[in-house]
DNA sequence: TTGTACGCGTTATCAA
DNA sequence: TTGATAACGCGTACAA
C-alpha cells in the first residue's frame, strides 16, 4: 500500500502569489477583517478555492495565541446526560471556529488540581465545567488563579467569578413532592444521588422542604443513598420494598436510578403506578424508554450546555476585560408527568 | 472583575537557559529522544518543573507537521452507542499525546464529500469512521484520495485500503434466530434498522438465513422497517402486535428499538416473555435497564473503537510506509440471554 | 486600502 | 552527546 506523499498543502503565500496580493491581505480576507476592496476579496477567494487552500490551524494558533479549542469536562455515569451535554455545547459551536475536546473523568478527584496542566497540554482556550467538577474547589481555585477562562454548568458552590448556568434543583425536588403529595402520597421515599455531587444534596433538601410544607415529617428510614447509577437505584428499590412498611412513592434523584427502582418493583411484583409511584429526575432518554414511562423533572441540559458554552466564548473573546454580560443564568425546570405516578391506593392517616 | 493578564508561560528557551543547555536538548528530553545523558535529562526536567513549563501544542504542531489530534466521526441516534464509541477511543488514547475531537453528524449525507475540509479545518492527523460514515463511498474515496489516515469501525463495504474492525452482524443475527427457534418459535418477526445503514441489511440477511436453516420460510409481513430509534421500534411493535396472526417473537435490530417493542407489548397487554419473546442487538446500557432485561447480542463497541483507534495511531506513526500490522480485525459477538425470551407458549405447526 | 518585517515556540537538519 | 540555525504558516505592528 503506497501511502501517497501527501502533496504539500498550499499556504497563505501561495494564495497571495496567485492572487497578486500580499499575505496580509489574504489574512484579512480569511479573518473577515474590514478594509479589503470587494474585488480584491473575490480575487483572493478565487485563488484560495483554486489552490484548495485551508488556513493551517497550528500556525494560526501559534501566531494568534489562541487555539480555538475548548474543553468540556465532566464525570458522569449516564450516557444520556453526557450526550446531551455534548450536543448542547456542539450546538453553540456550530458555525464558529471553535472545536470541542471532550474530557471525561473517571472521578473528579483524579482531575482535582490537574485541570490547568490538562488545559495546557491540550491547548485549550477555555473550559466548560459540568457537574460535579464545577463544584470541585481545587479545580475552581486553580482555574481562577491561572486565569484560564471557564464557565460552569449547574454549580452549587460559590467562590467563583465565572459565569454559570443553573437550574433550581431544590425547587424541582419540591415540585416532585408537591405532585406526589397532591396524589395523596404521604410515605414518600427518596433515593439520593452520589453524595459527592452537590446536586444530590440540593435534591434532598428540596425533598425534605416539600415534605415539611405538606405537614409530613421527614423519615430517615425513607432516605437511602444511591450513586446516580441504575444498579444503585435497583438496590435502593429492593431495600425500600423489603421494608415492613413500604413507601407508596419513591423519588429517585435521577432517571437511571428510577429505572432501577422500577426493575426492583417489577421483580417484587409491585405494580407501578397502581401500588407504587416512581419519579425520576433529568428527563433523559431513559425516562421515555422504560415501562411505565417516568414522571420526571425535565432538566434542560442541552440548553444549559449551550448557554455555558456561549458564555465561555464571550469570555474568551472578551479582550477588553469588560464584565461578561450574563454572569449567572437560571434556566427553568419542568415537571413532566407520565405513567409512573398515580393517586395513592390506600391513603394513610 | 479584573482578568489577570495571564503571565506569559515559560517557553523552551526559558527552560534551556535555566538548565544551561540548548533548546534542542530540552526538545529531546520532552520527546523522549535518545542520546541525552541522564544527568542532563534530570537537570532539564528539574528546570521545567521549577518553571512550570508545558510544551506549546500549537508550536509543536506547526514545527512537527502533526497536530496529535484525531477525529471520531459518527452519526448515531443512540447515546449509549455514542458514549461506548467515545470511551473506547479515549481509552486507547490514554497515556498518548493524542487528543480526541468528536464529530457527530446529523446525517451522513451532510458529511459526504466534506470530510477532508473538516479534517483540515480542525487540524486532524487522522479520522476514525464509525457507522454509517464508514460505508459512505464519497467519504472513503475522498479520504483515500487525499491520503489522510483513517480507519473504520464496522464497515460492510470494501473499496478501502484502510484498516477496519468489524463484527459478524450476519452471524449474530443468525445466532438470534437459532436461540429463538431453539425455544420453539417459528413466527419470528424482525424490526429492521435504518435501511441506509449497512448493518441493517446484514442483520436482515442473517435473520433470513437463520430462518431458512430452521426450515422456516421468511415472511415479508414479518419484516418491518425501523430507524434504530425507540420511536420506530415502538411503532413497529404496535403494528406487529395488531396483526391478525401475531408473531411469537420479535427480533429488533438494536436495543433502542427493542425497548420500543417492549413498550408496545406492555401497552397491548402482551406479557413478555410469556406471550412474546423480544430480542435486541448491541447490549447497550438500555438493554439492562428495561423490564424485562433484554436478551441481546453483545456488540463489543468499546473494544472495536479502541482497536480502530489503535490502528489509526499506527497508521499515523507509520512514516516508513510499511503496511499496517492488522488491516482487518474481526471481534466476536456474544449472545446474551436475559429475561425477554422464553419458550414459546403454544408451539405452532 | 494594501504591504513589510518580525515574532509566535517548537521540531528538524546538520555540524561539532 | 550536544548545539546553532533554519524552517513551519500565519497574525500583528507599523508603514505606505
Amino acid at each position: 500500500m503506497a501511502r501517497k506523499a501527501a502533496a504539500r498543502h498550499s499556504t497563505i503565500t501561495d494564495v497571495a502569489d496567485a492572487a497578486g496580493v500580499s499575505i496580509k491581505t489574504v489574512s484579512r480576507v480569511f479573518n473577515d477583517e474590514p478594509n479589503v476592496r470587494q474585488a480584491t476579496r473575490d480575487r483572493v477567494l478565487a485563488a484560495a478555492t483554486a489552490l484548495d487552500y485551508h488556513p493551517n490551524v497550528a500556525a494560526r494558533s501559534l501566531a494568534g495565541r489562541r487555539t480555538f479549542l475548548i474543553g468540556l469536562a465532566y464525570e458522569n455515569p449516564s450516557p444520556n446526560y453526557v450526550v446531551d451535554l455534548q450536543t448542547g455545547a456542539l450546538d453553540r459551536l456550530k458555525g464558529e471556529r471553535y472545536r470541542l475536546l471532550v474530557l471525561p473523568f473517571e472521578d473528579a478527584v483524579a482531575a482535582s488540581g490537574k485541570m490547568q496542566a490538562i488545559a495546557r497540554a491540550s491547548g485549550l482556550d477555555g473550559i466548560v465545567l459540568a457537574p460535579p467538577l464545577c463544584d470541585d474547589v481545587a479545580t475552581v481555585t486553580e482555574l481562577e488563579a491561572c486565569g484560564l477562562p471557564y464557565t460552569r454548568i449547574g454549580p452549587t458552590s460559590g467562590g467563583s467569578q465565572a459565569p454559570d448556568v443553573v437550574m433550581d434543583d431544590i425547587g424541582a425536588a419540591r415540585a416532585v413532592v408537591d405532585h406526589l403529595a397532591g396524589l395523596g402520597h404521604r410515605r414518600i421515599a427518596i433515593v439520593r444521588g452520589d453524595p459527592t455531587h452537590a446536586s444530590s444534596t440540593a435534591r434532598l433538601e428540596g425533598y425534605r422542604a416539600g415534605l415539611v410544607a405538606h405537614g409530613i415529617t421527614p423519615d430517615p428510614c425513607l432516605e437511602v443513598v444511591g450513586a446516580y447509577t441504575f444498579a444503585s437505584g435497583y438496590a435502593a428499590g429492593k431495600a425500600l420494598l423489603a421494608a415492613a412498611v413500604r413507601p407508596t412513592a419513591i423519588f429517585a434523584s435521577n432517571d437511571d436510578m428510577a429505572a432501577g427502582v422500577l426493575n426492583a418493583a417489577h421483580e417484587a411484583g409491585v405494580a407501578v403506578p397502581a401500588a407504587l409511584s416512581v419519579v425520576g429526575f433529568d428527563d433523559s432518554n431513559i425516562a421515555s424508554v422504560v415501562w411505565p414511562r417516568l414522571t420526571t423533572i425535565h432538566q434542560p441540559i442541552r440548553d444549559m450546555a449551550r448557554e455555558a458554552t456561549g458564555a465561555l466564548l464571550a469570555l474568551i473573546e472578551d479582550k477588553a476585560g469588560s464584565a461578561p454580560p450574563q454572569p449567572h443564568l437560571a434556566l427553568p425546570f419542568q415537571l413532566v408527568i407520565r405513567g409512573s405516578t398515580a393517586r395513592v391506593a390506600e391513603p394513610q392517616a
